[in-house]
DNA sequence: CTGAAAGCGCTTACAG
DNA sequence: CTGAAAGCGCTTACAG
């Protein structure tokens, strides 16, 4: 079944069907019903690449690319649903990729991006996470549709250049959650990283961690930052070792929620308690951490309001009624049982 | 750039860059290397709308689709993970679809589907969760690809029709996971589902635990069981709140393993000790339960002996060297402390 | 081994 | 308001 055969069922030609089928206004309501009802009895839908091919350079296009990078980041993976639904009925189709087989090579993986959008015919594209530091200012103007980068590190620099970006204060805000643990009066604080190579906003949250411990004069803890390889075993054994080889710590500051379950289960194996003996806090917002035992505190990404700002942004872009632009969210502070904030 | 463009500076025909592009070997090594110089310089991918576009009947096509009803079941999206990599790897395009959007109407969803399936012309679909049983047979037959339903409850009557699936034995299993807590001298056990009106997997699950309850003669127990609706806050209350009214509970059974921090924390709260005063067992094998307290036991789904059977099955069914088939795997218990496994 | 041409399903200026 | 026709980017039988 294709256009041309509801066509001559309907009497009518391709052209009229591919108008009705685009709610064109300049069709008579007669046969507009004739042509809705075949298709209807025909369970009749178009290719997506017949519509997609572009057949005069004015030619709308539906398709919103989303990539994830690191899907284990249930903050991005809440993320695309909530948009996916968004642009769905606003009529556009979303296609979503996860990053597990791209290249690690920055300067190749986003040329894969590009292939992508390309391939794709993508009116519009939105990537979540990752780090595009060192991409050439040239490479991001060879971007074939308005895009946005959320929680991408992207090079300042460029902000003039030819995209968008929804950000958290990644920095700030880890700034800060360290700095809770200080007010708190710790002095041996360890951190939980994935790695000490990770340059995404994990690698700004580190740096934030390092300012405060800098600023509070509290240098000597760089030696408690610990790698966790965004996986529960590692996190906990990492952490585990290394609380037992340095009893003197008192708090455990996590950079993201997924790894407070591991932290937890490592304090308590070494027989002391969560959350008394040793203060955690946390990065994301997950629901799950208002679970644990003790509950956990945690600065909370504003994930609803970021997806309302991806989608008026990434519409008024490809509408061309609005520019590029930079937005940064902040991070709030969720306190519960696992640290004191006053 | 299209290939006429790169055709023209490479100096041949838009033909020969398309034999370059699909690997043909009635290509000279010279006009390959030329071609494919000019292809690098330009950064030059063919879009997929042409390529996708069938110009002969005998056209082939490399879009997989994959559809995960219920995106916050993990491991729907760890399977989806593993095989978006290897669907990759052998040179298909995975386009992932999110449910969230698609009508309630199970019968509606099926058209939706196969819509999606003729839009983005697919070679192959892997649809993951859900429930296709009231499905006539003669809407299997419209299927336009290759297609496995994997943890979809479906017909069994219509097993002969056009489609596969990949299952786990959820009723036995569930069996099996009540039989446990049974064997283990419970008399009063809660169940806590996703709701009562799920025809998903859950469902099965749900008529599992039914049959073991009246197998053991303890058919009193249908009045603790209990929905969480999937989310944390409301599994919380309600297996609170019914654990409350009904002390005489000593094991609580779950039926997806996303509800267990909020049992534990229900345990917690009402002054028990969760594994000890109230055993506890659950369903899917995510790794996050080796490092709650206490460490849960459950029945794991085999994912990634899912994904092997997932990915022979398709490649087979799209290159017609196999027939459609319906392979059933076995959940394995994983024993830890919350519950005692002799 | 390469070119010339027909073909796919769809869209959209243009004519009347 | 509808039809006839040209167009998109690509692929693939067919000719030589």
């Amino acid at each position: 079944m294709n256009i041309r055969d509801i066509a001559r069922i309907a009497n009518v030609t391709p052209g009229t069907v591919s108008k009705v089928l685009n709610n064109y206004s300049d069709i008579s309501e007669a046969t507009r019903q004739k042509v809705l009802a075949v298709i209807e009895e025909y369970q009749y839908s178009p290719t997506a690449s017949g519509r997609n091919t572009p057949s005069y350079s004015t030619n709308k296009k539906l398709n919103i690319g989303l990539i994830i990078e690191g899907v284990y980041n249930n903050t991005h993976v809440e993320i695309e649903d909530i948009a996916s639904i968004r642009f769905h009925n606003a009529g556009y189709t979303m296609l979503s990729f996860h990053d597990n087989y791209y290249s690690q090579d920055k300067k190749e993986k986003f040329e894969e991006l590009l292939e992508y959008a390309n391939e794709h015919s993508l009116s519009g594209l939105v990537y979540l996470g990752g780090n595009f530091e060192s991409i050439p200012k040239e490479m991001f103007q060879k971007l074939p549709c308005p895009t946005i980068f959320v929680n991408t590190v992207l090079p300042i620099a460029y902000y003039e250049t030819n995209y968008s970006s929804v950000q958290c204060n990644h920095l700030e805000a880890s700034e800060m959650q360290m700095g809770q643990l200080i007010r708190n009066g710790h002095k041996d604080i360890s951190i939980l990283i994935s790695s000490m190579v990770d340059n995404s906003v994990y690698g700004l949250r580190l740096k934030g961690y390092k300012c405060a411990l800098m600023n509070a004069g509290l240098e000597h803890n760089i030696n408690h930052i610990v790698e966790g390889d965004y996986t529960y075993s590692k996190s906990y054994q990492n952490i585990k070792a290394h609380l037992e080889k340095h009893p003197e710590i008192t708090a455990v500051c996590c950079s993201a929620d997924i790894m407070v379950p591991s932290v937890i289960r490592a304090i308590y194996d070494l027989s002391k308690i969560p959350g008394k003996d040793i203060e955690i806090i946390s990065f994301d917002g997950l629901e799950m951490l208002e679970y644990c035992i003790p509950t956990v505190s945690s600065f909370k990404q504003p994930k609803s309001e970021m997806v309302d700002s991806i989608y008026d942004l990434l519409l008024g872009l490809m509408n061309k009624t609005r520019n590029n632009q930079h937005v940064t969210f902040q991070c709030n502070l969720a306190s519960r049982e696992s640290c004191k904030c006053l």
